[in-house]
Formats: C-alpha cells, sequence, structure tokens
RNA sequence: GCUCGUGUGGUGUAGUUCGGUCCAUCAUGCCGCCCUUUCGAGGCGGCGACCCGGGUUCAAAUCCCGGCACGAGCACCA
C-alpha cells in the first residue's frame, strides 16, 4: 500500500485544500464579474477582488465583466483616464483581458426602463419625503406617504423627476420591500435618486434620475448574465436587498462568497477620495507616487502584477477581517522575482581606497550575474589601484572586498592581506574606480521619500530592470541619463 | 439601538458540514546553529494558538446555551 498508494496513508483531515475553495452551485458556465468605479486608478484593496475573481474564471474557464460602476457623477465623479488606467491595471494584474468592458453609465435607459417596469408594478414607489423623516419612520417602522399612493401618482411623478419638475434632493425612487423587516436595512431601500451634474462620459444631461449602487448592479448582473458574485462582506447586505427585487422581477440570485475586511499594516484605510485630495494639495506627485498604495505606484516600483495576484490566491478568501502588511507581500515578491533578478554593486556614500598589495588575480574579474547561476552569465570588471567603497562600511578596518580580497584598511589606503577568504570579517559590495556611475536610489520612507547617493554598477544598465543592488535590496531602473545621475526607485529587500 | 457577519500561535491559514485518528495543519515570522561569492535562499533545531463561561458526551476547535470582542449595513456613496 505504502508503494501503490501512498497519499491513502495520509490523514485525510490534515490535507491542506490547495488555492482557492470550489464554487457553489452550478459551475459548468460561470460568469464573474468586477465592478470598481473609475473615480481613481486601482488600489492595493482592489487587486484582491479582481485576482480572486480572475483566478476563479480560469479555474472553471468562465468570463469576467469588467463592470464599470459610474452611476454617481456628483459624490464619486468619474476621471476619464481612469477607464483606461483600469484596463490597463486588469491586465498587468491578471494577464489576460476581461471578457467583457462594460460601463453602467452606458446602460442608463435600461435601468429607468426596469425603474418605471418597478413602479407600474406597484413594487416601486416615488417617495418625497425628506431624508430625516423617511429616517424616523424606518426606525418606527412606519409607512411613509408614499408608500399607499395609487401607482398612476408615482408614475407622475416618476415622469417628473426625469423632466426636470422636482428638484435634486426632492424625490427618490424606492423598492418597496417592507417596513416591517427586522433588518432595517432593508426597509423600502432607495434604488434611483437625482443628480444634476454632468457625467464625463454621458452626453450632455440628457439623463437626470440615476440608479444607486444596489439596483444599478443588481439590474446589471441580471442582464450580463453573471453566475457567481464574489465581493466584500461589506455588501451582504446588498444580496439581500438585491434578492428581494430579483424576486420581484421572478430572477434568480447569482450565487454569492464573500470576503472580510482586508487591512494593510503601513497603509491603513484607503480612500481614492483622500489620495486625489492628498495630491491636488501637492502632497504627493501623482497616483503613481512610490509612497501610495495604488497599483501604478507598486507597478512603477517593479512589482509584477502576476506576483501580487498568487499573493492574494495564496492567502485565500475567508469572510475573516484579515490585515497583511507590505513587509508580507514583499517578501513573497522577493522570493518569486529573487531567480531572475540580476545582481549589481551600488556603493553609497562611497570613499576611494587605494589598494597595495601584489600577485592578485589581475586585471579582469567575472562575478556570476546572479550566485547560483539562475541568471546566466557574468558582470566583467576592470581593476585598477583604486576602489570604491561604502563610507559606512570602513568604520572597521579589517573588511573582505566581495569576491575580490581580504584587506586592512588605514585611511585612504588598503593593505590585501589575502585573495582567498581567510576569515570571517565582514564582506562589503564594492566597485573598481571607473566602474561605476553616479546614481540616486529613492525610497518610500513613511510620508517622505529619501534618496541615497551613490555609484551604480555600470554593466549593461537597462532602464526598466530590476536589479538586486548587493546587500541593499531590489531596485528598478528607472531613468538612465545620458548626463547626470541615474534614477533608482526602490521596491523591497 | 436594530440587523448581519467573524473569532485557531505575531501574521495568514487547515481542520468545524458527519465530535474521537487534533497534547491541532501548513506557510510566514521570530530565536539559535550550519553553509555561504552580498541580502537572501538552503539545511538543522527551537518558540508560539482553538475568544470566555457553562452544558451534552466515555470523548468537544468541532454540537447546544449564554456572554464578550471585533467588523459591517441601516447614505439621495461605491
Amino acid at each position: 500500500m505504502e508503494r501503490t498508494a501512498p497519499e491513502a496513508l495520509e490523514r485525510e483531515k490534515h490535507r491542506k485544500t490547495e488555492g482557492l475553495g470550489e464554487l457553489p452551485g452550478d459551475t459548468s458556465s460561470i460568469v464573474l464579474r468586477f465592478a470598481p468605479n473609475p473615480n481613481g486608478p486601482m488600489t492595493l484593496g482592489h487587486s484582491r477582488g479582481l485576482s480572486i475573481n480572475s483566478e476563479y474564471a480560469t479555474i472553471y474557464q468562465g468570463k469576467v465583466v469588467l463592470r464599470f460602476d459610474d452611476t454617481d457623477p456628483k459624490v464619486k465623479p468619474p476621471i476619464l483616464d481612469a477607464y483606461d488606467w483600469i484596463e490597463e491595471e486588469y491586465e498587468w494584474l491578471t494577464g489576460k483581458t476581461p471578457d467583457v468592458v462594460i460601463r453602467a453609465s452606458d446602460n442608463m435607459n435600461l435601468y429607468l426602463k426596469r425603474a418605471e417596469e418597478m413602479i407600474s408594478d406597484g413594487f416601486g414607489y416615488v417617495c418625497r419625503c425628506s431624508v430625516e423623516d423617511f429616517r424616523r419612520m424606518r426606525e418606527e417602522k412606519n409607512d411613509c406617504p408614499c408608500r399607499n399612493r395609487p401607482v398612476s401618482d408615482s408614475l407622475s411623478d416618476w415622469e417628473a423627476m426625469n423632466s426636470g419638475i422636482i428638484a435634486e434632493g426632492d424625490a427618490v425612487v424606492r423598492v418597496k420591500t417592507s417596513m416591517a423587516l427586522p433588518n432595517p436595512a432593508l426597509r423600502d431601500w432607495p434604488a434611483l435618486r437625482i443628480l444634476d451634474a454632468p457625467h464625463p462620459s454621458v452626453q450632455g444631461d440628457q439623463y437626470r434620475v440615476w440608479p444607486l449602487l444596489d439596483f444599478q448592479s443588481a439590474i446589471d448582473d441580471h442582464g450580463q448574465g453573471v453566475t457567481h458574485i464574489i465581493r466584500g462582506k461589506d455588501l451582504m447586505d446588498s444580496t439581500r436587498k438585491q434578492t428581494l427585487l430579483y424576486d420581484h422581477f421572478g430572477w434568480t440570485y447569482p450565487q454569492t462568497m464573500y470576503w472580510g475586511r482586508i487591512k494593510i499594516h503601513e497603509f491603513g484605510k484607503i480612500s481614492k477620495s483622500e489620495i486625489k485630495a492628498a495630491i491636488e494639495e501637492g502632497e504627493f506627485e501623482d497616483w503613481d507616487d512610490i509612497r501610495l498604495p495604488t497599483l501604478s505606484a507598486l507597478r512603477r516600483r517593479g512589482f509584477r502584477g502576476d506576483v501580487v495576484r498568487d499573493y492574494w490566491i495564496d492567502l485565500g478568501i475567508t469572510q475573516k477581517d484579515i490585515s497583511t502588511s507590505m513587509q508580507t507581500i514583499e517578501a513573497f515578491h522577493a522570493k518569486r522575482i529573487d531567480p531572475l533578478t540580476e545582481r549589481r554593486s551600488f556603493v553609497r556614500d562611497p570613499v576611494t581606497l587605494t589598494l597595495e598589495g601584489s600577485g592578485g588575480p589581475g586585471p579582469e574579474l567575472s562575478i556570476p550575474k546572479h550566485p547560483e547561476g539562475t541568471v546566466r552569465g557574468c558582470r566583467d570588471w576592470t581593476v585598477g589601484d583604486t576602489v570604491a567603497v561604502q563610507s559606512a562600511d570602513v568604520t572597521t578596518t579589517r573588511i573582505r572586498l566581495k569576491e575580490y580580497a581580504d584587506i586592512v584598511v588605514s585611511g585612504e589606503s588598503a593593505l590585501v592581506e589575502s585573495w582567498r577568504r581567510t576569515d570571517g570579517r565582514p564582506v562589503v559590495q564594492w566597485l573598481p574606480s571607473g566602474m561605476g556611475r553616479e546614481a540616486v536610489l529613492h525610497r518610500p520612507d513613511g510620508r517622505l521619500i529619501s534618496s541615497e547617493i551613490g555609484l551604480l554598477e555600470d554593466f549593461e544598465l537597462e532602464v526598466g530592470e530590476i536589479y538586486q543592488l548587493e546587500r541593499v535590496g531590489f531596485a528598478i531602473l528607472e531613468e538612465l541619463p545620458d548626463r547626470g545621475p541615474a534614477k533608482l526607485i526602490w521596491l523591497h529587500r
């Protein structure tokens, strides 16, 4: 048995379920959706939702609808460029293009039509109560006066809403559930409201009445044939509200799964509108400022989309509220890119030493691009009489120039004691004079960006490439100008 | 306040459906040692958890009851 079926001896209970769990319901032809608001580019938080939806689509060979939920031109005005940003970031993260791309704002006619149907059927009504009044009635489980008016009254108000006779804020369309429901969130919930605000992707002012999320996404999920919704558990009541609406229309609600709240230690709550305001105040350069938890910032720093995606899949989905840290993501990322990343020497705050000693390995030195050889090839150095080392490294006198020589430093000169490693003295990275070019390493440092000036090994450098700076960490080469220092952006250690 | 959800080591998870094989899985983290051409990685060893209280039972992380904690919804935001 051991030989034929060793796995049968394993305890069934302890076998870890690999990757994501199974999806409920009929999975023969699944349609998932990812529905961001294009009021900014995606953040780290979005990437979790997208990663998981996209991965499920891959597992079950289903489809993903990328739907821009952009029906609030007032409180969350869409940024026209963000539609493209998000599509690009979608590809960067998932390695695929969405199967369908839809803008909710293109479906306005459909929402209005469904709303009118709902009112005609007596399952919705136009409510002209003030927010405060309705809040009180909801708390006290009392029907509002608009609720039991004849359908024809609601319909004429509906027309008045659309034509501009009723002012913004003076009427709302509600779904007629019940005011006696134990869960107050479900009591006659609002479905559409009036908004006098221009929409950047809708021509002119042809619409005044806009759907709220719960109504809009319910109509869309049905229209787009969504079979499974995987979303944050803060939307659990949305499921319940929408199920009531589906029941009315005679539709079957999709299967739903939830994930808990996620918090990243370093960033806390991520708010696109707060980031936007901070950018406008000049606190950050732009959306891809390296201090920001946006996908564009991570991408700029050299993170790989597929690795970020795999990280989220690795975490899995549970309804627990979880917190993780950039450290953990970075450790995961470092492990993945390490075998692919060439080494380079970066000597910060360099001091020049004159070597004394003879009979060395000669003026040519060949150092592997990767110590394990996972990247083939070597970096060829020409070594003269002088070398550069970090000032911080010469606080001790006995050091080893990595891959080269054991030395004793004394002032501005250094005596070569041995070419081979003979003891446990600290190994430091260094550069032959002439092999380095000026570079500045920019590093996010809380609310600031620190920059470190140094010499970067000038060997087969390519813009956009990630290097592991020996003894420093991973960084991406962002600029390599003909004149002036090269620009390195910190990735992680 | 009402409603919903979640509680397993520092972090993330497995196990909870159908109680035993769980003095609890795996990963990461942390500590020590080894190796080493940086940092890592790798090898070896170690640390560390079932929210609390009752109950049922020969037996509870798992079932029941009662607490507690945390989070979310109750927006003319998504």
